[in-house]
RNA sequence: GCCCUCGUAGUUCAACGGAUAAAAUGCAAGAUUCCGAAUCUUGCGAUAGAGGUUCGAUUCCUCUCGAGGGCACCA
């Protein structure tokens, strides 16, 4: 790919240049303004201090090797220093060619990369799905996704919260059994209408009426999950199954060998304090009964232990950030690495209402399900809305808004070009286009470079999206696609007398189609060929 | 009280420490004899406040103000 064939010739330039000096971390990148090239670097700015010259000395240095290493460039040095660099015509249309050649494969890496586990939604099994959940769902369902084309061998998970020993279960259980009422939503949402279900659950513990009634709820759940949501889980990990394979029992002697655990007021304590968190933390409550802790220390040494994840990735919601050190802890004591685990945490979805807050709360049964504001608004529209924004900030949330954006929702202007594509091919008469032989000689309008640039980004994008996890920047590109295709297409028409400049627009139509078809297909969004 | 996030145009929101802070929406003005106007063009408008580090700060550090979240033998 361009963008590590140019990191690796300024490495190599500075070692030539300046003998062995450590090389500090520099940047690539695409340059906002077009008028600084269509990649930069400011290695001169970092190895200012140390090599005790000006950038732009050092930039001037430089250049010599890097024009001699890539010819596919042309190369500048812009004050203050920056190195910019301008891909050749003949490389431009080289790399289009590859869309060609791998067609919806175009992007997918050919190199295997380490096994990530991408783990996310994980609702409780004891309601409904809630907006809250919709950043976690869509942004996880994207993100493996990309890691998977870019050559990871990543996977999703779904882990089922339905331990019996917990106490969220047994609560569940004795408010199915009309005898305690943990959660008031359940008897309409569930029981009411099931009368096969109360009866069946009438007479066993809570704890067993609770595991019922969960995976009752579960698969409820999962049915909106992979119709509604359009999101399919590699895998569906129970917490229960933890107990029945005994791995909970064989964790409790292995910290204890390892002596990483202490009794104290009749319950058994891990030592997390040792290895970073703010206090120790109860494994084995007085009663005997195991904490969510303990079971999730199972969990993820199952991850990245028994199943042999090298990365393991948490997107997990606000109120959670506080566990996170307690998790690492436990992953430290085992003996794992920090860049082991990642923990994402995707900041709350305020829930306005004319400008109020509206207090959202799952427990009181005041909330708006995933599923109302899909049914409102439309999954394009809905899957859009949510993974255009980055999980780190906070978002207010008006379902009147939404509503009203719905209709002026981006993702419209994405699948119009799409749709727009698939017109053009139709009235050509051609499904599938093969690349001429004489290679793309006519595309020189301004708007035919800029939207070919645009698509040979694309697979730097999907590199970029695996290595920092911003999943936003994936409709962000999709949108500025779709402006240069809408741009190309007011500006120059495909279908044309002359047969040279026809036939190369209708490749370059063809390929922008591929590529829409790809992001859209990564979006979880449907790539409509009429609107 | 202690800890963690976040604060950018009227609104919804972008920006690995990089060059002139990007868009959408809104408002104003304009474009269609021709592949679909759900389109295109032009204009207006923002980094909460005060210091600091740096060649360079929306980004890092300190304080203030504001919003959200966490501080269980719940999950």
């Amino acid at each position: 790919m361009l963008y590590n064939e140019i990191r690796d010739s300024i490495h190599k330039a500075v070692v030539k240049t300046y003998g062995k000096i450590e090389v500090p971390n520099f940047s690539v990148e695409t340059p906002a303004n077009t008028a600084h090239g269509d990649f930069s670097t400011n290695v001169a700015f970092v190895l200012a201090k140390q090599l005790k010259k000006s950038p732009t000395d050092i930039a001037g240095e430089l250049i010599y090797s890097l024009v001699k290493d890539l010819p596919k460039f042309d190369i500048k040095v812009l004050p203050p220093g920056f190195i910019n660099f301008w891909l050749s015509e003949e490389a431009l249309k080289s790399e289009f060619l590859n869309i060609f050649k791998r067609r919806e494969k175009y992007g997918q890496s050919m190199t295997k990369k380490e096994k990530v586990l991408v783990e996310f939604l994980s609702a409780n099994p004891t309601g409904p799905i809630h907006i809250g959940n919709g950043r976690g769902a869509f942004f996880g369902d994207v993100l493996v996704k990309i890691l998977k084309r870019r050559g990871y061998g990543a996977k999703s998970e779904y882990y089922i919260n339905n331990a019996k020993a917990s106490e969220q279960i047994k609560n569940l259980g004795k408010t199915g059994q009309g005898k305690y009422d943990a959660y008031p939503y359940v008897f309409d949402m569930y029981i009411k209408d099931n009368p096969a279900l109360v009866k069946k659950i009438k007479k066993m513990t809570p704890a067993n009426a609770g595991f019922t009634l969960a995976r009752f709820i579960q698969e409820k759940n999962k049915k909106i999950i992979e119709k509604k949501l359009n999101i399919k889980y590699d895998n569906y990990f129970s917490e229960e199954s933890l107990f029945a394979s005994g791995e909970v029992q064989k964790m409790k002697k292995f910290l204890a060998k390892k002596d990483l655990v202490y009794e104290k007021d009749g319950a058994l304590w891990f030592k997390a304090e040792k290895f970073g968190d703010t206090e120790d933390r109860v494994l084995l409550r007085s009663t005997g009964e195991p904490t969510y802790f303990l079971t999730d220390i199972v969990y993820h040494f199952n991850k990245l232990k028994k199943r042999k994840f090298h990365r393991i990735v948490n997107i997990w919601g606000a109120d959670h950030h506080g566990y996170a050190p307690r998790l690492k802890a436990s992953l430290k004591a085992l003996g794992f690495e920090e860049e082991n685990i990642q923990i994402i945490i995707t900041q709350f979805v305020r829930l306005v209402e004319q400008g109020k807050e509206v207090k959202m709360s799952k427990r009181k049964g005041k909330f708006i399900t995933l599923e109302d504001l899909v049914g409102e608004v439309g999954l394009d529209a809905a899957r859009f809305f949510f993974l255009e924004k980055t999980s780190d900030t906070h978002m207010d949330f008006d379902l009147k808004l939404a509503r009203e954006r719905s209709v002026k929702n981006p993702v419209y202007y994405i699948q119009y070009a799409h749709a727009r594509i698939a017109n053009i091919l139709k009235k050509a008469g051609r499904k599938k286009i093969v690349p001429r032989k004489g290679g793309y000689k006519y595309l020189r309008e301004k708007e035919e470079i800029v939207l070919i640039k645009k698509l040979i980004f694309f697979p730097g994008v999907f590199q970029e999206i695996a290595e920092d996890n911003h999943v936003n920047r994936l409709t962000k590109y999709a949108y500025e696609l779709a402006r240069d295709f809408h741009n190309f297409y007011e500006r120059h028409r495909v279908i044309t007398e002359d047969k040279d400049i026809y036939e190369e627009r209708l490749g370059l139509v063809y390929a922008s189609g591929v590529v829409f078809k790809i992001i859209l297909d990564t979006l979880g969004i449907s790539a409509p060929d009429k609107m």
